[in-house]
DNA sequence: CGCGATGATCGAAGCGCTTCGACTGCCGAG
DNA sequence: CTCGGCAGTCGAAGCGCTTCGATCATCGCG
């Protein structure tokens, strides 16, 4: 009577490809999900017919059946003062991966604000969440325990306790810049920060960072400063000029702002400062950037898309059941380029 | 005998709301889609209960049964020599928008080729498309005729019958740059533009605003160049000498390559070119950009948040089953600021 | 030679929603 | 009054998939 094909011509259903494959369309199902054992011919079978019939099964009638959407969200605020193309690079990294487990990935901004993810939760449009640019005192860290969907940080909060976390160690990061610059005898040395809204905003890794820095610099001894430096030339310019005569004997610089470090090293040699000859400039960036600068800068690697990798691997095992650890810091590694150098002997 | 409530505790269906306001789970559903009259009395009702459960539909359900996902898809392909920032306005507006639209956006990166818009057609994951980057010969579009999802594109390839594609209209911007210089009396000018692997890829707006600047500045009778540039420092100082040592007397310049915007104002620092006084500047970017120059630059603004509201407003519209027009070109709008002024007196 | 175990497959019952036709009062026109 | 029509609501039939028994051979073993 009713034909059996459904009003949307031309979408083959699973039942299209049950009878071309002369099985029930169980039987399709557990062959796609492996979930029961299927003999290797009737496999075969269904999947040649799969593939002539160019079967692809309805995404929300699998998310209804089976409670699964195959679906994870980004949460991505994108605030004043971040790189963007770095946070590129982790969205990238994470899509690439999810679709390693057959995720695809919905794109969350944060204007939505808690509701949002609210509703994400209670329509079940995404089976589990990646969140970014986590602050310090992130407000949607309590909602996120509300809600029983797994969930994984890139950056760390205050309080991770209890929650899964992913992140470049930026707290070693800050003293493996030190501790190179110091094994080179500086015994003065700078941090360049990233603008000061992320600062006052809470967010963890520039905090950690400094904190890094200025930790191992007194251990060590050196004389340090460290803050936030704004994106225009004109800042960084001002910034270099007032650290350079705060401390004229100044021989080490960190970098950790990726907008600024051409217009830094510019500012340098403004300043009649050579790179490396008279300051040795350590930069925490990508190694693109780092590559391209001149000269090419030591520097300790963002690791965007290993982290995003990470993310992606975690989320998928707490989907899974699995217990995974609390937090994953990543270890920095410095690779020495052109930048930095043995201090000079003090003028006398 | 079966409990009511489903096994994943805590999941409110319309059933649930359908019962607490006294009503039948469809009048639920006409409530929330308005498409039956229903009595002021219920309807405030029903509103009220889903408030007080916290009720969101779910989905999955909701797309199997309407056939609509309310979710869109935003193909972004991350190549080389783009600005990440400015892809990022677009993709913000675009999320924005769609929220408003009550849809939600999926990303995709290029890496899954035509297979992954495939799988989004047949898996009904998603109801539309807008793709960005749009190259001039695109080989996604093809593809994107087979399918019957409706997409829009943003930016222009070859052959745009038949597709909806919005974007600036970059030859107009070329131009609209040259006559402002040819206003201001300068006679000889050059466009530095993306890096070459854009050109090469055949990216229509790149393409385009080097037309519309030469087009017109033949037209006017001015002596122009335009040819690409790279974003190192390097690459900059070097084109600008180029650019310098074959025109001596060049007076105007135009930008179009956000990545190289402070580092130009630099190397014609060093090329003993002050800006306004002996060279102008029109940049071709996003305000921001413009703006945080020193000196603040004339520019044409690139719009790409009325962009990413036009591409989701158009696709809404596809969706809905009207006819929309086939190109949106949004006319440039040049702000004058300090990097251009008069021409100087040729030297005698 | 019979019987429980095992492997492979099927059938049917939902998952939570939308939508279509049917039903019920109630109003105004005849 | 009576009855067609309409506003407002309900019930039930799916949408395409997963999953849970149930079924049916087949097989090893006592």
């Amino acid at each position: 009577m009713i034909p059996r094909r459904s009003q949307r011509t031309g979408v083959i259903t699973i039942l299209d490809v049950a009878r071309h494959a002369g099985v029930a369309p169980s039987t399709v199902s557990y062959v796609l999900s492996g979930k029961r054992t299927i003999s290797a011919g009737t496999r075969a079978r269904v999947l040649a017919s799969i593939r002539t019939l160019n079967y692809h099964p309805h995404a929300g009638a699998r998310a209804l059946a089976s409670n699964r959407a195959n679906v994870i969200a980004l949460v991505l605020p994108l605030r004043a003062g971040m790189h963007v193309p770095v946070v590129m690079q982790f969205a990238v990294s994470v899509v690439t991966t999810a679709r390693e487990f057959d995720q695809d990935v919905l794109l969350m901004t944060a204007d939505e604000g808690p509701d949002g993810l609210r509703r994400m939760d209670a329509s079940a449009l995404v089976d589990g969440l990646i969140l970014m640019d986590v602050e310090l005192n992130d407000a949607r860290i309590p909602l996120l325990c509300e809600l029983d969907r797994p969930s994984v940080l890139i950056g760390f909060p205050a309080e991770p306790d209890g929650l899964t976390c992913v992140d470049l160690d930026f707290y070693r990061a800050g003293q493996v810049c030190v501790e190179h610059l110091a094994r080179l005898g500086h015994r003065e040395v700078a941090l360049i920060g990233a603008p000061r809204a992320v600062y006052e905003r809470g967010t963890g890794f520039a905090r950690r960072t400094m904190t890094g820095f200025l930790d191992l610099a007194a251990t060590l001894n050196l004389a340090a400063d460290a803050g936030p430096c704004e994106e225009d030339p004109v800042a960084v310019e001002q910034r270099v000029g007032e650290v350079l005569a705060r401390r004229p004997s100044l021989t080490g610089l960190v970098v950790h702002n990726e907008a600024v470090v051409d217009q830094l090293l510019a500012a340098l040699l403004a300043h009649g400062r050579r790179v490396p000859e008279d300051v040795s400039v350590v930069a925490i960036c990508p190694d693109g950037l780092a590559l391209r600068a001149t000269p090419a800068l030591t520097s300790v690697l963002i690791p965007a898309e290993e982290v995003g990798t990470q993310a992606v691997r975690l989320l998928m095992r707490k989907l899974a059941g699995e217990a995974v650890p609390d937090s994953s810091l990543l270890p920095p590694r410095l690779t020495v380029r052109d930048s930095t150098a043995a201090a000079p002997l003090p003028a006398r």
